[in-house]
DNA sequence: CCCGTTCGATACAGAAATGTATCCGATACG
DNA sequence: CGTATCGGATACATTTCTGTATCGAACGGG
C-alpha cells in the first residue's frame, strides 16, 4: 500500500481522487489493454498528476488489483441479485436470461478483465485471488440450481450441482472470448443462452 | 514486413535466426506476457543483437503476429490429423479424447494465445485473422460431426451441427481460463471431457 | 576461389517512463 | 479563525527502450 501509517487523517479529496484514477484508468486499460498503459497516461486521463498518482498507489499493478477488485465485486453483486429475485422454485431459462444480461453487459470491462486473468495467470498471488473470486461466484449458482432441484432435472453427465457449476462459468468464459473478438454483444447473449440451456436441462424439459 | 525489395537472396542463416528469435520469443512471452516485454530482452534469450532483429522485423507486434501463425496452423494441423484417424462413423468419447490431450497440451502456449487475443480484441485487422483462424477449427469440428449424425445423436437444444461446433470452441476456451488460473492441465482434461461429452450426447447414450 | 550481396553487431542519439524530493495550497480540527 | 497535517503539483535525476546509421564478417553464385 502507498504511504503505511498506523493512523491518518483521510480526506474527502483523497477518496474522490483516487476514485477519479480509478474511473480513468478502467477506461485508459480497456482502450489499449494493461501491457501498454503507462502511469502518465492514467494520470493524464484523470486529470492528475503523477504526484497523485504516486501518493495513492505504489504501482501500476497496485491500481489495476484495486480496480479488478473494485469491478468485480459490483458485477458480483449484480449477479447475486439478480439470482435471488425469485423464490425457492427456479425458471432456468428466465434465470440464465437475467444472469446473461448482466453478465454480458459491457465489452470494456470483458478487455479489463481478459488482461486481468493473463496477468493474474503469471502472478500466483494475483491468481488465488481470482480463483476465489470465481469459487464465490460459481458456489452462488450452486446455491441457486441446488435450491431448484426437483423443479428441473440436471443432466447427469455433469455430476453434481457444483458441476453444472463449473460448467457454467466455463460457457460464460468461453462465451466472453467470442464476444472478445467479433464485438457482437447480442449474438453472444444469445449463444449463452443456448449454451446453458444446453447445459442445464437434460433435453427432454426445455423449450427453444 | 522488414527490408521491402522484389528479389531478394534469402540466406540460410538468416532463416536460422529468424526461426531461434521466434522461438525465443516464445519462451519469453510466455514467461512475463508480451505486454511486459522489451525487444532487447527477445535479443538476449536468442542470442542475437538488436540490430539481428530489426533486420528481420519491423516491430515486436508483427514478431508476435508472426509467432502465433506459426504455433496456431501447428495446432490447427495436429487437431486435423487427430481427427482424421477414424472411419466415417465417429465415436465421441474417444474422438474428445483425442482433441482433448492435443488442445489443453502446453500451458505457455495457452499463456501466448491468450496474450494474443487481448492483444486482437483491440486491433481490428488482427481480430479478423484470429476469427478466420476459428472459423476454420470450427468447420473441421462441423464436418466431423456432420459424418458422425445417425451414429450419434446431437441435442437439439443445439441447433444445427454448426452450433454445437461453436459450442466446442466455448467450452475449451472456457476451461482454458480456468487452466490459466489454477495450472492443473489434468483436471482441465478431465472438464473439457466432461462438458464436450454433455455438449455433444442428448443424455441416452452417454457413458461416464 | 573471388567478389558482390546480405546479415547481424556495435555505437549513438533521442524519446519515454520511472521514482523521488521538495514545495505550496487545501483541508480538517480545535 | 488559526494551525498542524495532508494531498497533489512541479522539477529533476536516472533508467530503460527505441530506432538508425555504419561497419565488418559471413554467405553464395559464378
Amino acid at each position: 500500500m502507498a504511504v503505511e501509517q498506523t493512523t491518518r487523517r483521510v480526506t474527502k479529496r483523497r477518496v474522490r481522487t483516487r476514485a477519479k484514477l480509478l474511473d480513468a484508468a478502467f477506461a485508459v486499460f480497456a482502450a489499449k489493454g494493461f501491457g501498454r498503459v503507462s502511469i502518465e497516461e492514467v494520470c493524464e486521463a484523470a486529470g492528475y498528476s503523477r504526484g497523485a498518482f504516486y501518493s495513492n498507489f505504489d504501482s501500476l499493478d497496485e491500481l489495476f488489483f484495486a480496480l479488478y477488485r473494485q469491478r468485480a465485486d459490483l458485477i458480483a453483486e449484480q449477479v447475486a441479485g439478480v439470482l435471488a429475485v425469485d423464490g425457492p422454485g427456479l425458471d432456468v431459462p428466465a434465470a440464465v436470461d437475467r444472469v446473461t444480461e448482466v453478465l454480458l453487459l459491457d465489452r470494456d470491462w470483458l478487455l479489463v478483465k481478459t488482461d486481468f486473468l493473463v496477468h493474474a495467470a503469471r502472478a500466483p498471488e494475483v491468481a488465488r485471488t481470482l480463483l476465489e473470486h470465481r469459487t464465490r461466484l460459481r458456489q452462488a449458482i450452486a446455491d441457486r440450481l441446488s435450491r431448484a432441484q426437483g423443479h428441473t432435472r440436471l443432466p447427469a453427465v455433469l455430476g453434481s450441482v457444483d458441476g453444472a457449476a463449473h460448467a457454467v462459468v466455463a460457457a460464460y468464459d468461453g462465451v466472453t472470448v467470442q464476444l472478445l473478438l467479433d464485438g457482437d454483444v447480442d449474438r453472444a447473449r444469445g449463444w449463452l443462452k443456448q449454451l446453458l440451456t444446453a447445459l442445464l436441462t437434460d433435453g427432454s424439459d426445455t423449450t427453444v
